[in-house]
DNA sequence: ATAAACTTTCAATAATTTTTGAAAGTTCTA
DNA sequence: TAGAACTTTCAAAAATTATTGAAAGTTTAT
């Protein structure tokens, strides 16, 4: 199989499963393609390659970078913008976790805490139940966070790892 | 606040928040209002409180039902199905992760086998780039099975618990 | 066997999300 | 300062995904 074959393909699969998570389809496959690179792309190499648009590209290599998967990079004597994925998956995963949590754990939170200043009216089994609801909720996203904490824990403590696994 | 109130807003942002995450807003909203319910509810009482079609209710809750999140009941004398939500927020945390995993890390699993057993031609610096790419994805994915192991540790294991909090 | 009560299906429609591409904006060079 | 090289923006179009609702299917009671 081309190298060139295989890149491919790793961009399609890439892209469909961004997009089954949420994660637009043109901005997983600029990832993937990044992430497959040897060297630094330009705008018009990323155009060409997926058959996407500048404005795709342009938009969606903005994301890359606000989500601290993608650096920009000058080449010396170009005055095109190139780009490079970050290269460090277990980095990455991270960022991409970071950025979720903010985005979405926090409403979550923001209600949980308005729902418990309120008083909540209702008959009393009814209210104690949803009282309940409420705290169990916020029992899990404090998990979540403990759960976040080891996988950064697992990046890069060794120690760690085979703790946890002596304990499995 | 009205208890009615709090829990049409717990079932609105339980709506968005599952609907940037690739569920689709209904089924998330089902799901809110089974786990704020006391009781099980109909169809009918499902499509009234939140205002959607027949037909929408029952693909959704089907779905539910396959993710485990809810499962029918039957009440004594009545004809009609009833429907409650799983309401261990943790086990429900499982469920989901454990269906994405099988949706989404299977075709990354299954490509990566694939790349790896073709042997890829190109230039070498090139070539081996990208098999190390596949290397790093798999180690990857590796640890996120790790980490889910971990979560089930986290679940039920007060011990478990204490000795991670310690460690951070 | 009939009909009422209820559930399921799915083609059509609606809503949402993503992508395009051309125009506007910026930066650099001479 | 002009203009070439490049980047950004965003309204409109396309693609995708979710929802409706009425008809078909099923179950239960008599």
């Amino acid at each position: 199989m081309k190298l060139q074959d295989a890149k491919m393909e790793f961009v399609q699969t890439w892209g469909s499963i961004g997009s089954s998570w949420g994660i637009p389809r043109s901005m997983a496959q600029i990832h993937a393609l990044l992430l497959a690179s040897n060297e630094a792309l330009s705008t018009e190499d990323v155009m060409e390659t997926i058959k996407i648009s500048r404005g795709n590209v342009n938009i969606n290599m903005r994301e890359l970078i606000n989500w601290n998967l993608v650096a920009k990079q000058n080449k010396l004597g170009e005055r095109k913008e190139f780009f490079t994925a970050n290269t460090d998956i277990m980095a990455m995963a991270q960022n991409i976790v970071q950025e979720r949590k903010k985005r979405e754990l926090q409403p979550v939170l923001d209600l949980l805490e308005k729902l418990k200043t309120d008083k909540i009216q209702g008959k009393k089994e009814e209210v104690e139940h949803f009282n309940k609801l409420m705290v169990e909720l916020e029992d899990f996203i404090k998990q979540l966070d403990q759960l976040s904490e080891i996988w950064l824990k697992l990046k890069d403590n060794f120690f760690f790892k085979k703790m946890i696994k002596t304990m499995s």
